[in-house]
DNA sequence: GTGAAAGCGCTAACAT
DNA sequence: ATGTTAGCGCTTTCAC
């Protein structure tokens, strides 16, 4: 209401007769300052509301106490959880948390790799898009440490924490087989990012050690359409018109393992649409154990994503490299192992 | 890489023997600056990789060109599209986002608003807990404009811009009668926040109206429990007991209205099990839109969320008192009109 | 135990 | 057109 000047440490100095300095002193707890003088500071500090500047104190002692976190997309959910985790472990650790939001988008990522540096934040977290990496060179010879979250970025030499997708994809596919799947369809986006290729990479792996053909047909990618921003990342109807086109050419023992939970949504529709019955008929798998998962009919078999671990990991990895200690250390490659949840919509005898 | 000192001003100036005062109005573009040394500026800048300090910057001109935002918990859907609505407004307006979560605690509030005023931001947007305002109270006296978000904060002096879930009830209530149902039900969150209340207000006020009788019973309270951190906010077991129980008590014509569409599933799941058809045996409506509504079987009418226009209109609100234009202007609540969308759990002819 | 002086990197007067 | 001085709010170094 009154927006009369912020409280300073001069003002509670003149006000008590005091050098700024004793009060900063008093007010930081460092010990060369008398009892009495400390209490006087203090109760005059709080008289007069003073609230320490963060940014003169930043600007002093060179660290801005901040991380800056570079996400796509925070409608993702996977990277909703993300946000929460590390926000949290900043926090906790005394940095704030500065959001920057690219929509996967290279252009939004220069802006903000850009912001980030003139903030001079301490660190920084990021999903990156994938597209060229300059900026992100530019940052790391600035001497900011920076962490990748779930996407690596090739040719970048950097610390990474993500989930482990190549074995994600492989526990879902081998699950699959073992329930006698014997036709296997991998539904995914079609973005060229690490984990989309990831987990192809360890579809192919089991389906050719068990001697199982893959036809490039097999291999579906769900296209990606622009959509307005702060939107959901993924629409099951991107998914659905790939349902009707597989419900219409699959045989006996055809299974559907979709890169997320939405995607596999997409496919139930269009197969019960077409008469199908999931997973008489076909059975189905998706990534992300999203909220609606367990509910659907039948219940998603899919695999749980560790995000907070992820998250937290990646701010303690981050602030590890902030601290110097693994200095020199080559970048450190970290993939968290995703967990199968098996339930209905895989089950040979299900309903 | 080569972790050396970030370039400073006072670097380009004495490389150029100029000082630094030039240096600065050349790289702030003034005019008072020749085009040649202006050019010279501009290369040495360039040569030198130099970024400019924001934070020392903001520290003489007194803004911090910061934004804060306190979420709740950005694994609401609606939360998150909010989230990315807000960064991409503020930043086109030159301004960076501070994200706080506070997980619906009051203590993680007080803690984070108060590092909000330490960094002396330009102003907040909040989802505010609804538990003690002290905090607020602080933050608006410190002479910083606070936008409320989805959530009122009675006898908080402020501006608010939210959502009409009053409207959006009575809009949900009024199609489920007109379709013929006789005995409605609402399932709510048993959350003391306004957007609770005011569907409850809009859910009674039709019903009322329409000489329909509501008993105690018929509105029902899903536990919230305590989760983990960066956890979604609703399961869909949390409502799934409560669907249990309504199933083995409604009659003909019996209709659903949740909170939201997390709710909804996990009452369509009860329902099947029980051998109730919806929207043959039940009608259903939900909250929200999420992604998976439109999938689900039968397709979920619900009430989809201005979550964008949200965001950008509490920014924009936030910017107009900032910038003193709407300076004493008493407080503004603006509730954004939600769209019901129908589907076929609601349909009485539907399959 | 306290104070004076210097400086973080920048911009805003006011010179010249 | 350029330089000098001062100062944002704080911490640090070094006197006393």
């Amino acid at each position: 209401m009154t927006p009369r000047r912020r409280a300073t440490l001069r003002d509670i100095a003149a006000a008590l007769d005091l050098s700024v300095n004793t009060v900063s002193r008093a007010l930081a707890g460092k010990d060369a300052v008398s009892p009495e003088t400390r209490e006087r500071v203090r109760a005059e500090a709080e008289r007069l509301g003073y609230v320490p500047n963060t940014m003169a104190r930043s600007l002093v002692q060179g660290n801005a106490m901040t991380l800056g976190l570079v996400i796509t997309n925070p409608s993702n959910p996977f990277y909703a959880r993300l946000i929460s985790a590390i926000e949290e472990r900043g926090r906790v650790h005394g940095y704030a948390l500065m959001l920057m939001v690219t929509e996967d988008s290279v252009d939004n990522e220069r802006r903000v790799v850009d912001e980030l540096m003139r903030w001079g934040v301490d660190g920084v977290l990021a999903v990156p898009v994938q597209h060229g990496f300059d900026h992100w060179e530019r940052l790391r010879k600035s001497g900011t440490p920076v962490v990748l979250l779930n996407r690596g970025l090739p040719g970048l030499e950097t610390d990474l924490v993500g989930v482990d997708y190549y074995d994600s994809a492989r526990q879902a596919t081998e699950h699959l087989l073992a329930g006698g799947a014997r036709e296997l369809y991998l539904v995914e986006e079609d973005l060229d990012i690490s984990p989309v290729a990831e987990r192809v990479r360890g579809f192919r792996a089991v389906l050719d050690e068990q001697g199982v053909t893959v036809r490039d047909d097999h291999m579906v990618k769900v296209p990606t359409r622009r959509r307005e921003a702060s939107s959901q990342p993924w629409d099951p109807v991107d998914s659905y018109e790939i349902g009707r086109d597989l419900a219409a050419r699959i045989g006996p023992g055809a299974a559907v393992l979709a890169g997320n939970d939405y995607f596999a949504l997409g496919v139930y529709r269009a197969f019960t649409e077409h008469g199908l019955s999931v997973p008489g008929d076909v059975r189905v798998a998706g990534h992300g154990d999203h909220a609606f998962a367990a509910y659907l009919a039948p219940p998603l078999t899919t695999v749980r994503l560790p995000a907070t671990e992820v998250g937290a990991m990646a701010v303690d990895r981050l602030l590890e490299r902030m601290s110097g200690e693994s200095e020199a250390g080559s970048p450190q490659r970290t993939l968290l192992p995703a967990e199968l949840v098996v339930r209905t919509s895989t089950m040979v005898g299900g309903r």
